[in-house]
DNA sequence: CGGTTTTGACCTGCGC
DNA sequence: GCGCAGGTCAAAACCG
């Protein structure tokens, strides 16, 4: 795996384990969406970038309207597909959007292609997200598959729901290769179970790594330590202090020929970012 | 011990 | 029928 490969898939993988507090959930039959609307609202006005991002996607929503199969109110950016009463090629949808938003100077993501077999024909959610904030929920998921996706720079994660036996929800991760700050994030399949509380749904996340830098070469055997799973952790369990601490202490292995120094700004730099979307911290970390 | 991640191999659907 | 691409499986190793 190259540097940016890894880069790639630990950034991911951070992400995709944040949790930082109750989400919306596709099964609840009576979800507090006034919750997540005023959450969000307070989100946008703490950081302005994720802010414009949004208003954005409030675009795309604009424009998705007249071909919504089904309105999931999920979230804002949030496109619901079932087996079609009318056929929807999410990249016409997208196709337009782009010319909307090329206008304002914005990119926009296309959602993933959908293939027509009988698994797409499942009800899935195709929701669209910048940075942590909407990858955040508060299910647990253990990650079964990555895949490189043709055409991306990114690969995409397959994650199933380990709160429960049984269940069949799916998701899948996947890092835009147009605007690389966008996630999109496809959940297939309903939970069986109850949604877990927040507490329940770290406990299954028990991983961790102290050893947190991969060696140049990369055995099976030393895949099993990467950087994905270490900053993750760093990202989910570290306070601000713990975070700091932890950089300082293993920044030298970086520099042990596995990642160039400025990979490795870039690298603190866009940690600290998603960090800060997580916790509220905004001001003490350095920016890319 | 029971949970996780990683990743090569395998399976399946689709287009030609 | 074949090749490609995406999705899943499962063994190995790791972690608390």
């Amino acid at each position: 795996m190259d540097e940016f490969a890894c880069l790639r898939d630990w950034d991911l993988e951070a992400i995709v384990r944040g949790n930082t507090g109750e989400a919306t959930t596709m099964d609840d039959p009576n979800p507090d969406f006034s919750y997540f609307f005023s959450e969000q609202d307070e989100l946008l006005d703490s950081f302005p970038e994720f802010s414009e991002t949004t208003r954005v996607l409030d675009d795309l929503e604009d424009l998705y309207k007249p071909f919504y199969p089904v309105f999931h109110p999920l979230s804002p950016h949030t496109i619901v597909t079932t087996s079609p009463p009318i056929p929807i090629e999410p990249e016409q949808v997208i196709k337009a959007s782009e010319e909307k938003v090329a206008l304002q100077g914005l990119k926009v993501t296309a959602a993933p292609k959908c293939k027509k077999s009988k698994k797409s024909q499942n009800k899935s959610v195709v929701k669209q997200v910048t940075t942590a904030e909407g990858l955040d929920d508060a299910w647990a998921w253990r990650k079964y598959g990555q895949k490189p996706i043709k055409g991306s720079p990114y690969p995409r994660s397959y994650y199933r729901c380990s709160s429960s036996k049984g269940c069949l929800a799916r998701k899948q991760v996947e890092r835009s290769h147009l605007d690389p700050a966008v996630f999109l994030v496809t959940y297939t399949a309903e939970h069986s179970h109850p949604h877990p509380t927040r507490r329940n749904s770290l406990a299954g996340t028990t991983r961790k790594n102290n050893s947190l830098v991969p060696p140049p070469t990369t055995t099976r055997h030393q895949k099993k330590t990467t950087c994905s799973s270490s900053v993750q952790q760093s990202m989910d369990l570290k306070k601000e202090e713990d975070f700091l601490d932890w950089l300082e202490d293993d920044s030298a292995q970086f520099g042990d020929g596995w990642i160039p120094s400025s990979d490795l700004e870039k690298l603190i730099g866009l940690e600290c970012q998603h960090f800060a979307l997580d916790t509220g911290f905004t001001d003490d970390f350095p920016h890319p």
